[in-house]
RNA sequence: GCCGCAGUGGCGGAACUGGCAGACGCGCAGGACUUAAAAUCCUGUGGUGGCAACAUCGUACCGGUUCGAUUCCGGUCUGCGGCACCA
C-alpha cells in the first residue's frame, strides 16, 4: 500500500481543527511558559527564509514546552513606529499609518504560514493609541522621577535621516539605520538617565542564563573603571583642571596634562604668545567629523603656554590640548605619565616632553624604548619608593583623599540616552512647556496624546520635528497653570516601545493599568528570549532598564525581563552574502510552503545548519526533508496496516530515539534532531521490510516529531487512532532500563589504530575483554606487548614494540 | 591594536566529558522500474595504491602532552564578529 503524503490537504484540514479548538489554553494548574520572539517591523519587503527561521525555532521550543505540560505564552505585536516605517512611506509617497497597516496584513499572513501558535488575542501594536499611551505614560513617570530631563549639548546627528541619535545608534561612526556619516548638533535634547542605572545593569548579568557574547558586548558597553579623581592647581591662575585617571600609582610620573580642545577652560589657558594657536586648534577640531577623527592614527596637539602643579610633588607641567583626550569622559583631562602610557608615550616622543619612570620591573630603572604598562616596583617616587606598584594603586589616593586633594571615584562609558527625534512617525512626548511653570508633564488622565493626522510629515532637517509645523497642535494651555504655552514636538525613538512591549502582551486590553499586578505575578518575566544578536547594545539594554525602573515604582516585582535568552544566527544568500531587495538574493517563503508544504519548510529551515550559526541558503536542500517527510508517511502507514507487536529490537530503539531526540533538544542542537529523525526513520523503514514496528514505536516518533512538523504529526496521530490532539498526548519519557544493551561493539587497536572490532558482554571486565580482542586480533597482534589500555564499553589498545 | 568565534569530502554539516573522523542530507556515478522521461527504489561515493580483502595519508599550518587528539596545551596563517585613543 502506499498513500501519497497530500501534505496541502493535512495542513489545510488542521490549520482549520487548531483555529476550532486550540491546543493551548489557560489552565490554573499548569505551570507558565513563556517563550518570546523579538517582534518585527512591519517592513514592505515582507518576511525571508531568514525572519522565518527564528520563528521556527521559537515555535518549536515552544510546542516542546506545551507538551511537556506548561500553558505556553507565546504571543506576537508590531513594532510599528520608527524610521524604516517612515522612510518607506515617503519613498513611497503614502503615509506611514497606511502603509504600516498594509505592511502588517502581509507579513501576518506569512507568518501564519508557518503555523507558529501565536497566542493572536494578545497582539500588540507600538502604534495604537491604546498601547502608546503607556509607552508616554512611563515617560511621564520616569519624568517624575527624575530620570527624563532636558538638556542642550552637542548630540550625534544623522543628515540622512535628519534626527538626533543615540550613542547606541552609532556605529562606526556612522548611522544604524541608514549607514552615513554621523555630524555633531548642539540640540536641546529629552533624556534619560539610564546612567543611574549602570551598576545595576552590569552586577545583574551575573544573573542572566544568557549568550556570554551578549553579557560581554553590555558589560563593555556600560565601561565601569575605577580611579581617581585628582585635583591639580593651575600655575599663576585661580583655577584647578580636575583629572581623571585609573592609574594613580604613577602620579609622580605626570610630566603633562591634556585638555579635550572642548574642555571648558581649553581657550583660557593660553598666553597672548600661544592665543593663535591655541584657537586654530580648537577650531580644526570642532570642525572634524567624528569617523576623520577615529581614522587619525599620528597625535596632534598645542601647548597652552600654562603650567598645571602635581599636587603630589609641587612638580610644574605643561598643559597641551589634544584631540586624543575625549571631551564627554571622565573629565575632559587628563594627567600623562609617558613611561607607562603608550599614548603619552608617542604623544611625549613626538613633541619632545620628558619621560619620568616611577614603575621598573625589578625596581631598577632602565632605558624605556616604550611605555612600561605592566605592574613593578614604585621608583622616584618619594616615600612610596620600594612599595608595589599594585599596593601604591590604594594607598596612594587614600593619602591624597586624606589631603582633600583627591577622590576615588567610578566612571563609565555608558551614556544617558538621547530620548528625541526630530520625526513624526514615533509616540509624541506627553510634555508642555510653559513660560510661568517650564516643562510639565500632562496629567495621566489626559493620555495618551494623540500622534495628530498630518498632510507633511517629510523631516525638516532644522532640529525640529515636523509637528512643530502644526501651529493648533501646539498650542495649548499649561496643565499647571493654565497660561497658554507650548507642546514639545520632538518624537520619541523606535526603542521606546520595544523596550517594554513584553509586558502588555498578557494583559493587552487592560485600559486602567500598563499590567496588572495580577497578571505580572501570575505569567512574566520572560522565561526563553529569542532573536537575532543585533540588538545586544539597544534593544536588549533599553528593556533591562525599563523593567528595572518600573520595579523600582512597583508596577513588577522582577528586575530583569528575560531569563534565558537565544541569538539565532542568520539565513544569508550564496557566499554569505546578507539578504537584501538591493543584492536581489532575497528567498521568499511563500514558493517553498507552497510546493513543499509548511512541515517540510519548517525542517529544512533547522536542517540548513545550527541554529546559533549563520548559514547560506540553498534551495536544493529542502529536497532532501521532503523526501524524508514521504518516506516517513509511507513508513508509518505501512506499519499501521501491519500492526505488529513490539519486540525487545524496536523497544530498545523507541527509548534510544527519545533519549537522543529529546538531549539534542534539550541542548538546542536542532539541525541534528532532524538528522536524528532522518536515522531513526531509515532504521524503521529498513524493518518496516521485514519484521515491521509497532505502533506504539511509530507514534513515539510522530509525538517527537509534532513540534517540529506539526501537521503531519496531527494526522498521524489521528490515523492511530487517537482522538485527542498529539499535543495533548505528553512528550515521551524514556526508559532507562530499556536503554540496557547486553553486547558491545568494542573497536581494538593496535599502537592506536583500529585493526578489529569485537562483540562483547557489556560491562565484560579487563580480562575477559582482552582475551577476546587477542583472538580476534589474531596474527594482526604481533611484536612485544608493552601495554594494555581496556575502557569498558569504549576501546580496548595494544602497545606493541 | 585588543577581545571573542570559526577553519573537517565537490557542498551544507556530524562526532556528548580525548576513544572506529566524515553521521544525516545535497550533489554526483551506476543499476532497477519505464517505449521514454520524471518520480521512486537499490548500490557506490575523502585522497592515493590494489581485482580484492587490505594498506597508507587525511580534520587550516608547525610543534607539544597522551596508549590514543577534530577535541587539551603553545605558536603561526586565514575568515567572520565585537571594541577601538575610555586615560
Amino acid at each position: 500500500m502506499s498513500v501519497n503524503y497530500n501534505y496541502k490537504a493535512i495542513e489545510q484540514k488542521w490549520t482549520k481543527k487548531w483555529a476550532e479548538h486550540p491546543i493551548n489554553k489557560p489552565d490554573p494548574n499548569k505551570k507558565k511558559y513563556y517563550c518570546l520572539d523579538m517582534f518585527p517591523y512591519p517592513s514592505a519587503n515582507g518576511l525571508h527564509v531568514g525572519h522565518w527561521r527564528g520563528y521556527v525555532i521559537s515555535d518549536v521550543w515552544s510546542r516542546y514546552k506545551l507538551m511537556q505540560g506548561y500553558y505556553l505564552i507565546h504571543p506576537m505585536g508590531w513594532d510599528a513606529f520608527g524610521l524604516p516605517a517612515e522612510n518607506y512611506a515617503i519613498k513611497m509617497g503614502t503615509h506611514p499609518a497606511a502603509t504600516t497597516k498594509e505592511n502588517i496584513k502581509n507579513i501576518k499572513r506569512q507568518i501564519e504560514q508557518i503555523a507558529a501558535i501565536y497566542d493572536w488575542d494578545m497582539e500588540v501594536n507600538t502604534t495604537d493609541p491604546a498601547f502608546y499611551k503607556w509607552t508616554q505614560w512611563i515617560f511621564v513617570k520616569m519624568f517624575k522621577e527624575g530620570l527624563a530631563y532636558e538638556k542642550e549639548m552637542p548630540i550625534n546627528w544623522c543628515p540622512s535621516c535628519k534626527t538626533g541619535l543615540a550613542n547606541e545608534e552609532v556605529v562606526n561612526g556612522c548611522c544604524d539605520r541608514c549607514g552615513a556619516p554621523v555630524t555633531k548638533k548642539n540640540l536641546k535634547q529629552w533624556m534619560l538617565r539610564i546612567t543611574k542605572y549602570a551598576d545595576r545593569l552590569l552586577n545583574d548579568l551575573d544573573k542572566l542564563d544568557w549568550p556570554e557574547k551578549v553579557k560581554k558586548m553590555q558589560t563593555e558597553w556600560i565601561g565601569k573603571s575605577i580611579g581617581a579623581e585628582v585635583d591639580f592647581a593651575v600655575d599663576g591662575q585661580d583655577a584647578s583642571i580636575k583629572v581623571f585617571t585609573t592609574r594613580p600609582d604613577t602620579l609622580y610620573g605626570a610630566t603633562f596634562m591634556v585638555l579635550a580642545p572642548e574642555h571648558a577652560l581649553a581657550a583660557g589657558l593660553a598666553t597672548p604668545e600661544t592665543k593663535q594657536a591655541v584657537d586654530e586648534y580648537i577650531y580644526k577640531t570642532s570642525m572634524r567629523s567624528n569617523v576623520d577623527r577615529m581614522q587619525d592614527k599620528e597625535k596632534t596637539g598645542v601647548f597652552t603656554g600654562s603650567y598645571a602643579i602635581n599636587p603630589i610633588n609641587n612638580a610644574k607641567i605643561p598643559i597641551w590640548l589634544s584631540d586624543y583626550v575625549l571631551a564627554d569622559y571622565g573629565t575632559g583631562a587628563i594627567m600623562c605619565v609617558p613611561a607607562h602610557d603608550d599614548r603619552d608615550f608617542e604623544f611625549a616622543k613626538k613633541f619632545d616632553i620628558p619621560i619620568i619612570q616611577v614603575i621598573a620591573k625589578d625596581g631598577v630603572e632602565t632605558e624605556l624604548a616604550e611605555a612600561y604598562t605592566q605592574p613593578g616596583v614604585m621608583i622616584n617616587s618619594g616615600e612610596f619608593n620600594g612599595m608595589s606598584s599594585e599596593d601604591a594603586k590604594k594607598k596612594l589616593p587614600e593619602m591624597l583623599e586624606k589631603r582633600g586633594l583627591a577622590k576615588i571615584t567610578v566612571n563609565f562609558k555608558l551614556r544617558d540616552w538621547v530620548f528625541s527625534r526630530q520625526r513624526y512617525w514615533g509616540e509624541p512626548i506627553p510634555i508642555v512647556h510653559c513660560p510661568h511653570c517650564g516643562a510639565v508633564p500632562l496629567p495621566e488622565d489626559q493620555l495618551p496624546l494623540l500622534l495628530p493626522e498630518v498632510e507633511k510629515y517629510q523631516p525638516t532637517g532644522t532640529g525640529e520635528s515636523p509637528l512643530a509645523d502644526i501651529p493648533e497642535w501646539v498650542n495649548t494651555t499649561c496643565p499647571v497653570c493654565g497660561a497658554p504655552a507650548k507642546r514639545e514636538t520632538n518624537t520619541m525613538p523606535q526603542w521606546a516601545g520595544s523596550s517594554w512591549y513584553f509586558l502588555r502582551y498578557i494583559d493587552n486590553k487592560n485600559d486602567q493599568e500598563l499590567v496588572s499586578r495580577e497578571k505580572a505575578d501570575q505569567y512574566l518575566p520572560v522565561d526563553m528570549y529569542i532573536g537575532g544578536v543585533e540588538h545586544a547594545v539597544l534593544h536588549l539594554l533599553y528593556s533591562r532598564f525599563y523593567t528595572k525602573f518600573l520595579y523600582d515604582i512597583g508596577v513588577i516585582d522582577f528586575d530583569e525581563p528575560f531569563t534565558k535568552l537565544f541569538n539565532q544566527g542568520m539565513i544569508t544568500g550564496k557566499n554569505g552574502i546578507k539578504m537584501s531587495k538591493s543584492k536581489g538574493n532575497v528567498v521568499s517563503p511563500d514558493d517553498l510552503v507552497e510546493n513543499y508544504g509548511c512541515d517540510s519548510l519548517r525542517l529544512y529551515e533547522l536542517f540548513v545548519g545550527p541554529p546559533e550559526l549563520d548559514s547560506e541558503w540553498d534551495d536544493r536542500g529542502i529536497d532532501g526533508v521532503y523526501r524524508f517527510m514521504c518516506r516517513f508517511w509511507k513508513m508509518a502507514l505501512d506499519n499501521l496496516e501491519k500492526n505488529v507487536p513490539e519486540t525487545p529490537e524496536t523497544l530498545r530503539l523507541r527509548n534510544k530515539m527519545i533519549s537522543d531526540i529529546t538531549q539534542r533538544l534539550e541542548s538546542f542542537s536542532l539541525n541534528t534532531v532532524i538528522s536524528g529523525f532522518m536515522e531513526y526513520n531509515n532504521k524503521m523503514v529498513e524493518l518496516t521490510k521485514t519484521s515491521g514496528v509497532d505502533k506504539e514505536t511509530v507514534m513515539t516518533a510522530v509525538r517527537l516529531l509534532a513540534p517540529f512538523a506539526p501537521h503531519i504529526a496531527e494526522e498521524l496521530n489521528e490515523l492511530y487512532g487517537n482522538s485527542e490532539s498529539v499535543f495533548a498526548g505528553g512528550w515521551p519519557v524514556c526508559d532507562q532500563e530499556a536503554l540496557k544493551e547486553d553486547s558491545v561493539k568494542i573497536p581494538c587497536q593496535v599502537n592506536g589504530k583500529t585493526r578489529t572490532v569485537i562483540s562483547i558482554a557489556a560491562g565484560s571486565d579487563k580480562e575477559t575483554a582482552l582475551t577476546a580482542a587477542k583472538a580476534a586480533l589474531g596474527a594482526k597482534l604481533s611484536g612485544t606487548i608493552v601495554k594494555e589500555i581496556y575502557v569498558p564499553n569504549k576501546i580496548i589498545n595494544f602497545v606493541v614494540k
